[in-house]
RNA sequence: AGGCACGUACGUCAAUGGUAGACGGCUUCCCUUACAAGGAAGAGGUUGGGGGUUCGAGUCCCUCCGUGCCUACCA
């Protein structure tokens, strides 16, 4: 059989996934068993106008191992995927592609620009869905959804609704943040808050007093244009050096407006001059405290962030930073500004454009969410549900963000999203309904226009667990997969997106949306910043994919899932690019010695009729299915992959494959020949499996080419389907297989090639020469165990060696010139080597030996003399010391015995 | 300003309170017919500093130093 030597990934990757799915793998109807347990995902479903980053290929890698994982245990799967409408985002991409036409959204009006957008849909909107399939994902495409669906618009208008019907959703005049560019309001988390190194002006105002004396105020800000629409200055209630003052009134500068002193307090009167200028309608502190004193509020910046009539003539039409300047300097010349100091402060920006918000007066749809609330509080509080993984911190974060809710501002300016479901009459009355027809009856009248908005993106992402599946009917799908069992998804969208995921969920199915919510770690460049265009540090996931292979990449990912941040380095990468190719290799040595080999044959009958090896690769086989499980299980993907990547690389290969050679590689054909290939076939079989749901496609490409593969190996569950290895059956731990004395044996067998192997090295005998082990054991019962061991192993201890011969002598007979070493048990194995023996060179480095021995003796010696230890450790921990004690004194006697040896 | 994480080998990271490990890198030797993307043998650590709890601490507590992140209504 040709094989190149060199894994390509590439041929691979390209034939198995369309393979998959046109062949209806991935999708839950695969399994055939009615009464199959159900394990299901919803994906976080990426932005339409996105392409894969290193976000997606963790999150996504580790949903599929998830997903085949349970797949292969019989479980009726499914990974449901969809993208997301993405509201700003797309506007913005078609309205630049509208932009190199010289054209605008306003030129093609509303529908007409709602249709390009589509149009860009169906034409650039699949990337990301093509990237997926790259990956392996094996997700379900025949339930593929979209946000803007019919079926999920429907739940949309139903959810908005029902809420509103509730008294949950109101519309309002509420302070919100309003990005100038992009023309919409914004929810609190579409803003990023930002350091900003700007000054603090010190504004003095003029107070009316009683008796006409002069007295001025000194009010500090960041916003002096602000100024222009105070409506009163604050102080605090208890604070002496203003107390008399309030009630008095202000002549505000640069205004013909009085405003008056008043007590809230929100004041701080340690901070700055501890009066505070009020401006209700353009700062959320102010907002509120006008409320609170009932405060006119004057608007002076207008949706263009330019300043309005109302800030005066001198300063109408100004931008914000130019009326700025402009306050600024008339202050100077009135000699009202006190002063002006360098100060750094927060400063919220449009997390899409960077624009600076200005907070703004407007009417917008609202949705109040402490009710809501309510039950997802309760449920986190009393049950820890859902389960966060991990729980420390995650569990607190999200239930600080339930405790702590504002309400949700939902409309947006914008035309690319869900209409808000609510019609106007001509006197302006609103009429919310889920259809145009139902408004017209509920309003009596045709004569209807609907709200010009739409809804933020993620007020349908808060449905987008139980709209996939069919809510608001009662669908088959929604009764068998929902709730799902996982969520997968990084901490940034725990507040924005998962805690409202688990209010929808139980507010209208009645129960929570998933099971468990794994918050993975970001992935970050080498120097731990985040990966951003601008900085110029982004890692392609496709990059990866066609450097080091798909699999490569995705085992390192999972390898890395445990940390907090996860520091990308390509070199992770290229060694699990050389597991890929040692797997490939492996597999290559099997195929070459397959002839007369069946997978599945060779471990029937009496386990006495195979090699030690054999028992003990069986033994470790079932340990590491039995680890990889609970690894998988519990989230710990670096735990799974540290057993499979140590079973394969080092017990399989170093190990098992060495010592099957003399069998597997025998120059006669012979039935003992072909029971040894069955095995190593065998245990390679079993070893993809392991492997496939984190390497996909290298293990199907060398599973297809075994002898004997087909249909008999599948799943009960997937009779009768094409075979491929993602549907046979995960390798399940059988207690009875695992083996402790060939494990012991194995371990003796191994140590003493190692210490051959150590001595050939370190007095550099030649690699091809030949050498003599001499085995002795005064110890009976060591005697004994070398004796076992040394029958089975004898010939496959002779090739890993390069000895000549072995022989079992008395310790007395063993040559002076020889180099020693002592083994488990206190057995020792010497190597004859005339005239390239140094006395004191073997003398020292037997001497260092027994040093690491006699410390670790002390130690422990002195562990074990303390009675406190003794009496209060576990029974277990006092008897497994005591045991090694012994086996370092067997080897410290043995050791002293080849010193006197060699001194003789 | 508060809150929360993190600090372990040269680098990146693991380690239910019980002998501190892996991968990469480094040193020496080897193209031994599965694999040089490989094999064999090595070097490298008072787990950021200090204190405490415990028979026993990388792990729990306190404190200091350093680094990140989140939240926030100090103008």
């Amino acid at each position: 059989m040709e094989i190149p030597k060199t894994y390509d990934p590439k041929q691979a990757e390209r034939e198995h996934y369309q393979r998959w799915e046109a062949q209806g793998c991935f999708a839950p109807e695969a399994n055939r068993n009615p009464d199959a347990h159900v394990f299901s995902i919803v994906i976080p479903p990426p932005n339409v106008t996105g392409s894969l980053h290193m976000g997606h290929a963790l999150q996504h890698t580790l949903m599929d191992v998830m997903t085949r994982h349970k797949r292969m245990l019989g479980y009726r799967t499914l990974w449901l995927v969809g993208t997301d409408h993405a509201g700003i985002s797309t506007q913005i991409v078609v309205e630049r592609e509208l932009k190199k036409e010289g054209l605008t959204r306003h030129d093609l009006g509303r529908e007409k620009f709602v249709e390009r957008v589509w149009q860009w849909k169906a034409q650039s909107g699949g990337r990301i869905v093509e990237q997926m399939r790259r990956e392996g994902a094996s997700v379900d495409w025949s339930r593929e959804r979209f946000t803007m669906d019919e079926g999920l618009s429907r739940a949309v208008r139903e959810f908005f609704v029902t809420l509103y019907e509730e008294g949950l959703i109101y519309r309002g005049e509420r302070l919100i943040n309003w990005c100038p560019k992009d023309q919409t309001a914004l929810s609190d988390l579409e803003v990023d808050k930002e350091t900003h190194a700007g000054k603090l002006y010190y504004l003095q105002y003029p107070v009316k007093t009683a008796d006409g004396t002069e007295r001025r105020l000194t009010v500090a800000t960041t916003r002096p244009e602000t100024m222009l629409g105070d409506t009163a200055v604050a102080v605090n209630p208890e604070d002496e050096r203003y107390r008399e003052l309030v009630g008095a009134t202000i002549q505000l500068p640069l205004t013909t407006r009085e405003i008056p002193i008043v007590a809230d307090e929100f004041v701080d009167p340690a901070f700055g001059t501890g009066a505070v200028k009020v401006t209700p309608a353009h700062d959320q502190n102010d907002y509120e405290m006008g409320e609170r004193h009932n405060l006119p509020q004057v608007v002076v910046i207008d949706h263009a962030a330019r300043m309005t009539e109302a800030a005066g003539a001198d300063f109408a039409g100004l931008d914000r930073y130019e009326a700025r300047e402009r306050v600024v300097q008339r202050f100077e010349e009135l000699g009202l500004l006190e002063k002006v100091i360098d100060y750094e402060f927060a400063i919220s920006r449009c997390e899409r454009c960077r624009t600076v918000i200005e907070p703004l007066i407007s009417l917008q749809w609202f949705c109040k969410q402490g009710e809501l609330a309510r039950r997802a509080l309760d449920l986190v509080r009393e049950r820890h549900e859902p389960h966060f993984v991990p729980e420390v911190p995650w569990e607190k974060v999200y239930t600080d963000w339930l405790e702590n809710l504002h309400d949700w501002t939902l409309s947006r300016q914008l035309w690319w999203g869900h209409r808000i479901p609510a019609w106007y009459d001509e006197a302006g009355n609103a009429f919310v309904a889920r259809s145009e027809e139902e408004a017209r009856r509920a309003a009596g009248t045709d004569k209807l226009t609907q709200d010009p908005d739409v809804l933020d993106t993620w007020f349908s992402s808060a449905l987008w667990p139980i709209s996939t599946l069919g809510w608001p009917d009662n669908t088959q799908d929604l009764t068998t997969f929902y709730p799902t069992d996982v969520l997968v998804t990084g901490r940034d969208i725990i507040s924005l997106w998962v805690s409202r995921m688990m209010m929808t969920g139980l507010k209208f199915v009645g129960e929570k949306p998933f099971r468990d919510v794994m918050i993975h770690g970001i992935v970050v460049d080498k120097n731990g910043q985040k990966m951003s265009k601008m900085k110029g540090n982004i890692v392609d996931p496709m990059d990866l994919f066609e450097k080091y292979g798909v699999d490569a990449t995705r085992i390192t990912l999972a390898a890395a899932s445990a940390g907090t941040d996860i520091r990308w380095r390509d070199e992770q990468v290229e060694s699990y690019r050389n597991f890929a190719n040692k797997i490939w290799n492996a597999a290559r040595f099997c195929l070459m010695n397959s002839e007369g080999a069946t997978v599945g044959r060779g471990f029937e009958g009496d386990s006495d009729a195979w090699a030690l090896h054999d028992r003990w690769i069986l033994s470790r086989l079932n340990r590491t299915a039995r680890d990889v499980d609970a690894a998988i299980a519990n989230y710990q993907f670096h735990e799974a992959v540290y057993s499979l990547y140590h079973f394969f690389w080092d017990d399989f290969c170093d190990w098992y494959i060495e010592l099957s050679k003399t069998d597997v590689a025998a120059a006669e054909a012979s039935p003992a020949r072909d029971a040894a290939r069955s095995r190593l076939l065998t245990i390679l079989e079993q070893a993809l499996r392991l492997l496939h749901p984190f390497m996909p496609f290298i293990t199907e490409e060398l599973w297809q080419r075994l002898p004997g593969v087909g249909e008999s190996l599948m799943h009960p569950a997937y009779q009768g389907a094409e075979p491929t290895i993602m549907l046979t059956k995960y390798p399940q731990a059988n207690d009875e297989l695992y083996d402790d004395e060939a494990t012991a044996e194995m371990a003796l067998v191994i140590e003493l090639i190692s210490r051959v192997r150590s001595i050939r090295s370190e007095i550099n005998v030649k690699p091809g020469e030949r050498i003599d082990l001499l085995v002795s054991a005064s110890d009976s019962g060591a005697r004994e165990i070398v004796d076992k061991a040394f029958r089975d192993e004898r010939e496959q201890i002779t090739r890993l060696t390069r000895a000549g011969n072995i022989r079992f002598v008395e310790p007395s007979d063993i040559p002076r010139a020889s180099a020693r070493a002592v083994l488990a048990g206190g057995a020792e194995v010497a190597v004859p080597l005339e005239g390239l023996i140094d006395f004191a060179q073997e003398r020292e480095r037997l001497g260092k030996e027994q040093t690491k021995l006699q410390t670790e003796a002390e130690r422990l010696e002195k562990q074990l003399s303390n009675p406190q230890f003794t009496e209060r450790a576990p029974a277990e921990k006092v008897a497994e010391l005591r045991q090694r004690v012994a086996d370092i004194a067997q080897r410290n006697s043995a050791i002293e015995k080849m010193m006197e040896a060699l001194s003789a």
